[in-house]
DNA sequence: ATCAAACTAGACGGATCCGTCTAAGATTGC
DNA sequence: GCAATCTTAGACGGATCCGTCTAGTTTGAT
């Protein structure tokens, strides 16, 4: 052997919690989280089952991480593909066209927080996680829009990329996504008037 | 005791097998079908594991039928709100309307087939059953807006009915119902341009 | 009256689940 | 060197799960 060892060995295996998130993000997410038992997490991190009670406190700590884990994955990924420079329609277009492609590529199996909630329906801890989730969301989108865009037309856009998620979760198909994406430029591009302040004469 | 007996009791209770099918629906519409034991159902039918086994084969079994009567359900609640000589957008609203109304009086708990889909996500009995009653909502949509419209018109408005749903199962709010309304409205009213056939420049 | 179908209550097996625990070894910081 | 932490493999308990089975009762049609 060399005596110069690295001192940062080149391929470091991930620690063991790291490796526990990972795998769990992975299969909560595909397979659904309470079809995931805590044994095949452990069994497919290479993590024994102390080391994993050590790190969290329970399924559902573990849970919480991988929700917050997704929370940062969907921004950064959103943002990466952001180019403030662009048009409103461009950067909609955008954050609608790394949804389609996780579609294209199979790699798509719904909303991490949309599943957690329907698995987990009166968990408050994952309601809340929810809540600041669409908070980020919409936030976004309003960011996109040039950040002095109406709160309507937020809420517009954001209920048109959740009918996408779950479009793209139930046919696995890109095709809706893609009608949910024109239509969200043609609401960020002012294609279509608002309907003005007065309501309905039958309101 | 009168001597003429009802030939028909006024008040019958449902055979066991309904007695299944409703107590299954609602233990696996609010409570998920994966959290929801098949010891729990039985307990609640008033009926014997027995009979629950002879009129169903297996849990599998009674998810389907309980998805098969979702369905059902769902056709009638819609078609009961129909006014097929109003206009096109008073029925679009209409059918949301049932969506909003639910979500108001807190028995929404999200789209069973979605729900399904989520807490089964590979389970190919239930991804044909989604996708059929995909196709029931298309048909209907494309009825209310009178039979002649585009795919393309049905597919977006479809979108939005996805998007209401989920944010309502989300935020138990019919706030964002309303909005994923009012913008399928003004799409079955023709207020938006639809874009015109030729694709765009870059494709 | 008879026979088959539907129904009852509940025990049971085998599997899986989550979480705790033991008893030991590896790693780390001081 | 030593103590605290992290790690291992796996047994274990108590719960729950689905589905089968027994054994006996009710129901309904003929």
């Amino acid at each position: 052997m060399d005596i110069d060892s690295p001192v940062e060995p080149p391929v470091t295996r991930p620690t063991s919690r790291q490796r526990l998130l990972d795998t769990a993000a992975r299969l909560f997410y595909t397979r659904g989280i309470n079809s995931t038992g805590i044994d095949v997490v452990i069994a497919e991190a290479g993590v024994a089952k102390g080391s994993m009670y050590h790190h969290f406190a329970s399924k559902q700590a573990l849970v919480i991480a991988y929700l917050q884990a997704q929370k940062i994955g969907w921004q950064s990924s959103v943002e990466a593909v952001d180019q403030p420079t662009s048009s409103a329609v461009e950067r909609i277009e955008a954050m609608f066209a790394v949804l389609a492609e996780a579609v294209d590529h199979g790699t798509f199996h719904g909303c991490p927080f949309t599943n957690a909630a329907i698995e987990r329906p009166d968990d408050p801890e994952i309601r809340e996680l929810i809540a600041a989730y669409r908070c980020t969301v919409g936030d976004h989108i309003s960011v996109l829009l040039g950040g002095h865009s109406s709160p309507n037309l937020v809420a517009r856009i954001l209920v048109l990329y959740d009918g996408a998620t779950t479009t793209a979760k139930l046919t696995r198909n890109s095709r809706e996504v893609r009608i949910a994406s024109q239509l969200a430029q043609q609401l960020a591009g002012g294609t279509f008037t608002e309907p003005v302040g007065a309501a309905p004469p039958g309101a």
